[in-house]
DNA sequence: CGATCCGTTGATCCCGATCAAGCTTCGTGG
DNA sequence: CCACGAAGCTTGATCGGGATCAACGGATCG
């Protein structure tokens, strides 16, 4: 097991900062349940909660060796990768109980940086640590590839987004996915904050600013939502499906194969 | 340990195929090296190759429970996420060293439908039984972890291709990307030949056909390559990179933190 | 108050989708 | 062997969604 990573420590204090896995608010989406006493002591042993992350501040950067992986315990993060250009491609945002460093685990380097979106914290999860616990326990070792699938499984979406819908079905499958991901930890899917900007939703989505703007008018002039700059308020979760469904891009769409 | 999906054992009979890891090409891009031998006895009971699998026949389907994990070991595979109105969108393309399968981590049920591009086969991961050695052979979960990272990563790669590279530009990358995989096999990095068409081509991309096919005809014009149908030979590789990098989409892509 | 950032809306333009035609290559059956 | 048709691919012409350019309004902060 490795020291911790000084440019880490650098960043964000963690030191007396223990978890207490049991009494955290999300630990049902981390933790299998039915978890035991012992295992969950080696869990607590193990897990740091970071101090707040103001707005801004990094909490990993590309290039940085990989120490630890982190779960969002509250606010949000993007996650973005860096072209050779210097503009930046947004792959993800994070909120509580999503997993964030994954990028780290092909090459022990991170290839992303990850931004908090407003104040926020993590957990973190020194990963040499992880690991050897994991394979102790197989239940924490199902949950964390649990973890790893559903950042798969998002990406795929994502592209299958981007490729397959025009700028406003994009936008109302963002919403939509982020109404689930809103409801998983009990706050409400109807009614939420954008904690990103126009243009960080539109550097994801491949979309411009203006774009992304005329899209979210236009979800409102169809009385689909309702929006007051960030907020949102879901009026019609049927008809945004719609539009999701509704008139694809025609990108090589046929089938291939009978 | 759960015994074999039935609907596997249907499509790909693997009795008595037993693999020898130790004896394999491409080892070198699966196992840790240096890895022991009572270690490499244990993989070897629970690896098993497929038969080879025509092309167009599927290796699994979205739906499926997950059952196992495959690595390419000859051919190649295309892996595709069907859309509620049945279209589909291919998410990747698996060549020999490469892991299929992850995204049924998630929900242990498959939500991608894996197909050969030509004959092909695999070597069969049993996901009980490769949790189990994983966690008592730490090496070995090591490697696992990596070629998951390596998804993780190429996935991200493909968001940034698309969201920030105009035609020419993605399919410029497409093939950088592609040379640089088969260089890793040992295979020409100039020279090789693709295993999909044009339309799966553009589907992954996000083009049409046509589209695919005038990037293509321009780079041939450019001199950059030399095409004779999926036949590809690279004649300025740096001149490609200069495509990738010239002249991207300007999609929300100043900087938003200094 | 300005200054700056963020977001909206309008006007115009361009890349790539769409429509269309034609060319290979390949497989099938006569 | 050729006739035939169906894929697969290329190239040309036109169209449209979203990028680009531009102007403006509202928030936040000095």
């Amino acid at each position: 097991m490795k020291r911790g990573g000084s440019k880490l420590m650098k960043l964000i204090d963690f030191t007396s900062l223990r978890a207490t896995c049991a009494e955290c608010s999300i630990a049902a989406l981390c933790l299998p349940h039915g978890i035991s006493k012992p295992d969950l002591d080696l869990l607590n042993a193990m897990v740091r909660k970071s101090k707040p992350i103001a707005k801004g501040a990094v909490l990993f950067r590309a290039g940085d060796a990989l120490d630890s992986l982190f779960l969002g315990r509250s606010g949000s993060l993007k996650v973005q990768l860096q072209t050779e250009s210097g503009e930046e491609q947004i792959v993800g945002f994070f909120l509580p109980g999503e997993l964030m460093g994954l990028d780290a685990l092909a090459t022990h380097k991170h290839t992303c940086t990850a931004r908090a979106l407003e104040l926020s914290s993590v957990c973190i999860l020194p990963y040499d640590a992880l690991s050897e616990i994991c394979s102790h326990v197989p239940a924490l070792q199902e949950s964390f590839m649990r973890l790893i699938g559903q950042e798969i499984t998002a990406e795929q979406e994502l592209l299958l987004s981007i490729n397959r819908r025009q700028a406003v079905g994009r936008v109302a499958a963002f919403l939509l996915a982020l109404s689930h991901r809103y409801q998983r930890l009990h706050y409400s899917p109807r009614e939420f904050r954008l904690s990103m900007s126009r243009y960080e939703l539109g550097n994801y989505l491949g979309l411009t600013i203006e774009t992304v703007s005329r899209a979210v008018s236009r979800l409102q002039q169809d009385n689909l939502i309702a929006v007051d700059r960030r907020s949102i308020h879901i009026l019609n979760a049927d008809g945004l499906h719609d539009i999701c469904r509704g008139e694809p891009v025609a990108v090589s769409m046929r089938r291939s194969h009978a």
